[in-house]
DNA sequence: AAAATAGTTCAAATATTTTTGAACTATTTA
DNA sequence: TAAATAGTTCAAAAATATTTGAACTATTTT
């Protein structure tokens, strides 16, 4: 189990994971591409969409899981992408509010 | 003039530019410092709070005011810094809404 | 079965960010 | 006027992040 202050540590860890995964214009781009398109979509079309390589695509969006930005689920050869929304809320919409 | 396309160009900089400064452990350290003390407050000792050097303290705090994250006045040696609102409004708070 | 497609992994190269200490300016105190 | 204090600047070193291409796995299409 962790105590309070590990909490805490941890999170303030993920809060930092999170602002650096949105401190990037590829990952910015792919998130509002995302936002804008509220079905399902495969990494390849979002990195198409977005004009990166697929090794390009495969870091960034490796690192946007990561923080928890987004939730992904494959299928076959394709990997689906979607907006982890309660991740923006809780690090990103109500950060000044909590900190 | 800035035409529409320069506009979005030059926020979607400031966008990044703010959340690169969100993204590291001192400078949210500083920020949580400064929230928790509503007056204004010398870089000096908002520094030795979060136990950091002058020099490391300049650093920070010169990237925190580029990003517009603080405002800053200059009263003889000292140096005063208070926390911008609107800026953590309209690039943190409102980021998920306004994308 | 071969070719095409979607994505991953790895390591090297490159780019960017952060830390450090020394030297500096300006102001205040002794 | 000398010493102390608050902060800045600079360049080198160290640490981190990103890009790239080649080789790889797994699946689907021809």
């Amino acid at each position: 189990m962790l105590n309070s202050k590990q909490k805490n540590q941890d999170d303030s860890n993920k809060q930092i994971q999170v602002f650096k995964a949105l401190a990037d214009p590829i990952r910015l781009e792919i998130i509002k591409y995302l936002k804008h398109h509220s079905h399902e979509i495969a990494c390849g079309e979002v990195g198409k969409a977005v004009n990166i390589s697929k090794t390009s695509g495969s870091y960034h969006f490796k690192l946007l899981e990561a923080a928890g930005l987004i939730d992904t689920r494959r299928e076959a050869r394709e990997k689906y992408v979607t907006l982890n929304k309660q991740t923006f809320d809780k690090y990103v919409t109500d950060f000044y509010q909590n900190i």
